[in-house]
DNA sequence: GAATTTAGTTTACATTGTTAACCTTTATTT
DNA sequence: AAATAAAGGTTAACAATGTAAACTAAATTC
């Protein structure tokens, strides 16, 4: 396979990521939430303790993004922001009752979105391709080029 | 590896997709060009004879994206619009002096950061990865969801 | 206790994606 | 040939996203 007169590599990962998040927005559509579902499922896991900060980092984002994100997520009623005492420049950002409710379902369709993104590529295939992207997410790090 | 406790799959290749744009625009950040980089080298490969609308298809991009693409580098000098004899709804894209002199570094710069992603993978594994991303690639397109 | 740092917010601006309305030119229908 | 539809391109509007600067309030450092 010849690299040259092919698109920027780049290219090819960003236009395949904006296609898989245009397959879960179609799986979730019946959903208040339209987008931000893996800072969601980072909520949960936090269990009532994550602030926006940890989120930011865990994100690959910036806080103002973060301010968005969960501006957003608390607009539609799934995520409240709660001071913290010991350190009251912070909140923890916790689950309302109606985005545990529907946090399974949005599990099972990025789940079946992978698997339909994967469908054809053996098991091995796929962790290969992990640990590749993984090797090459690390080489793009700005700290080797800046 | 397992696959549960990542992040979804389309966010990781959307963030490197992000991250080989950002380290293509430091490589190229002396030229008046900031971005659509691969514009030019389709425009180019058209060899003159390239419409908006083609150009939009190789893109995967629609015709009011490639508008603006086109306006800004035509503001920047880089390209030109050529009313077609022939079909006179329709512009040629043709390169200036300008795009064409700059053209090598353009894709020295982008075989670099190629070069750069893929440091410490073996061809076979790099001509792997390619044939995977466009198997998931064709999985995730429209049809095969809508 | 003054100065600095940290968490979060607000504002501003440019870019991008999406949709709809529109103009002009070409192709199709009848 | 006239009417209609379709194609190429443009413009406008709106929301989302990225980035940076200035800001408040609280905590830490010196």
């Amino acid at each position: 396979m010849e690299i040259k007169n092919q698109q920027p590599f780049g290219r090819l990962l960003a236009l395949i990521g904006k296609n898989y998040l245009h397959a879960l927005q179609l799986k979730l559509r019946d959903l208040d939430a339209e987008r931000n579902f893996y800072a969601l499922i980072l909520i949960d896991e936090g269990k009532g303790k994550i602030t926006q900060q940890e989120l930011a980092e865990l994100l690959e984002s910036d806080k103002v993004s973060v301010v968005r994100i969960i501006d957003n997520l608390s607009d539609l009623g799934y995520v409240k922001r709660e001071k913290v005492e010991t350190d009251r420049r912070k909140y923890s950002l916790v689950l309302t009752a109606k985005a545990e409710k529907e946090l399974p379902e949005i599990k099972t369709a990025i789940t079946e979105v992978t698997e339909l993104a994967f469908r054809g590529l053996s098991v091995t295939k796929i962790e290969e391709l992990y640990a590749d992207l993984h090797i090459i997410k690390n080489n793009l790090n700005n700290r080797n080029y800046e």
